[in-house]
DNA sequence: CGAGGAGCGA
DNA sequence: ACGTCGCTCCTCGA
């Protein structure tokens, strides 16, 4: 059982701000404050407008948006999630039957080995069986599922030992680490953060619910143990591809737009950009295709894209000048960016919320790269942030002005999971849909968002 | 107890 | 030699 003094002390201070007792410090911004924290729940209380200030966020919209989303969280939190433990304990004792097979198998290969040992598995390989290392690390040589993915081929033993990692993962942090989250009432209780994440996202933790694996077999049996109430149904409503749709909307590249308002598939209509414009595009085209609008999200480089699709360094920079040559909005709109970031030393979302990045001007190239991609990345995942941040506080508005049931009860990034009666799923359908779909569509250009909406007895079978 | 490696999600 | 943002588990050494 989890900690019951963890949420004893939880109270909301002044509709503003609620104890935040495991962190005694706040990282944002790339600003680090140590915050001079007594050891009494009251001085533990921050409010909105001292972190916000800590932080040099002055958009007052965002500061009223994080205001109106405290109670909000609030009332998330304090619902919780229902929880089936009793299977969650049925398919771990199968996980840790899998993981005694497979453990065996590796010890009639090598022996004696801790498996779990970055350290022993490096000298195994690259000592006893004398491979050629292939990744560095700060402390050595790379054991990660890339180098064992390519050692595979010729050693079964890594294979073995990927097999072992996924199950492993699977059995201490989703069946043995949620195991310890369930409260005897059968429900799981996330604390959220909106104030933590650089670029203004959400957190989620003790447990993390934002990371619930998502795969077939075992993966999906776990988020089968994610319920609703008895006799309610979950509802799932998700952003799709948000993040490109933000490029395209902050970019306002013509092609990039009308290939959403024409309701295209995106990463087709790149490929057709980046291949041949009216030949057949293979699933390898579209792959890559695919692989470069999210790189450009993040701000792709070459070498990274070359690792990814496997190719040499200058077949990738084609891709991507491609790209770019394809959306040239695009290649402006970052140009401007980083020079206003250069210039005033943060970048901002649409809504205002800001980020402050001192390293775009640092003389190291190597930390500046590293500056300049963050500069490009933040206004994209911060405008999506802010997006569905606005549309639950609507959302949340509704429901209690409403008299409605439902519940919101979880928030995965670009995903708002309800717990409502069934009777309640098409006002909560048609409700979801339009607010979330809405968010954006107060600006002159209209851009098509889609919101993917499902329904079902669990996580995995409505999602 | 903290750093580092690894792996899960968006 | 570097795609962004997170959280948690494990090992290993102070």
């Amino acid at each position: 059982m989890p900690n019951p003094h963890k949420y004893t002390d939880y109270s909301i201070i002044s509709g503003l701000s609620w104890k935040r007792g495991k962190k005694d410090f706040v990282s944002w911004a790339d600003v680090e404050l140590e915050i001079t924290l007594e050891d009494t729940p009251q001085n533990r209380v921050w409010t909105i407008g001292q972190v916000m200030n800590k932080k040099k966020i002055e958009s007052s919209y965002i500061f009223v948006l994080e205001s109106d989303l405290i109670g909000v969280l609030a009332r998330m939190e304090i619902i919780w999630v229902g929880f089936d433990p009793k299977k969650l304990e049925d398919i771990g004792m199968r996980i840790r039957s899998d993981i005694q097979s497979v453990e065996t198998e590796i010890y009639e290969l090598v022996w004696p080995i801790n498996i779990s040992s970055p350290k022993q598995l490096q000298t195994l390989f690259f000592e006893t069986l004398g491979i050629k290392p292939t990744k560095k690390n700060k402390t050595g040589y790379s054991v990660d599922v890339d180098v064992l993915e390519e050692i595979a081929r010729t050693h079964d033993v890594a294979r073995l030992i990927l097999e072992y990692r996924g199950l492993s993962k699977l059995s201490g942090t989703y069946v043995d680490g949620l195991m310890k989250s369930v409260w005897p009432d059968k429900r799981i209780h996330t604390t959220y953060d909106s104030l933590w994440a650089a670029t203004g996202r959400m957190s989620s933790n003790d447990p993390n619910l934002q990371n619930i694996p998502t795969g077939d077999g075992y993966a999906r049996e776990i988020k089968e143990c994610f319920i609703p109430l008895l006799g309610n149904i979950l509802l799932v409503a998700d952003y799709s591809q948000v993040e490109i749709r933000v490029l395209a909307f902050l970019s306002q590249d013509p092609s990039l737009l009308s290939a959403f308002q024409n309701w295209e598939d995106i990463h087709m209509r790149t490929a057709r950009f980046l291949f041949w414009e009216d030949k057949k595009i293979t699933s390898h085209e579209r792959r890559i295709a695919k692989s470069v609008n999210f790189g450009v999200i993040y701000g792709i480089t070459g070498f990274w894209l070359a690792k990814t699709l496997d190719c040499s360094v200058s077949e990738a920079q084609q891709y991507v000048d491609a790209f770019y040559t394809r959306y040239p909005r695009v290649r402006v709109y970052y140009d401007t960016l980083l020079e206003n970031a250069r210039r005033d030393g943060y970048v901002e979302t649409y809504f205002g919320r800001r980020r402050y990045i001192p390293g775009v001007n640092d003389a190291n190239r190597t930390m500046r790269s590293i500056a300049e991609r963050e500069a490009m990345n933040m206004p994209i995942q911060g405008t999506a942030a802010d997006m569905i941040k606005i549309a639950m506080i609507e959302l949340d508005k509704r429901i209690m002005a409403d008299w409605l049931e439902g519940k919101m009860i979880l928030q995965v990034h670009d995903e708002l999971v309800f717990d409502i009666p069934a009777h309640e799923r098409d006002i909560f359908e048609n409700m979801v849909r339009e607010v979330m779909e809405g968010v954006l569509r107060n600006s002159g250009e209209f851009l098509p968002i889609t919101v993917d909406i499902s329904t079902g007895s669990n996580w995995a079978e409505a999602k």
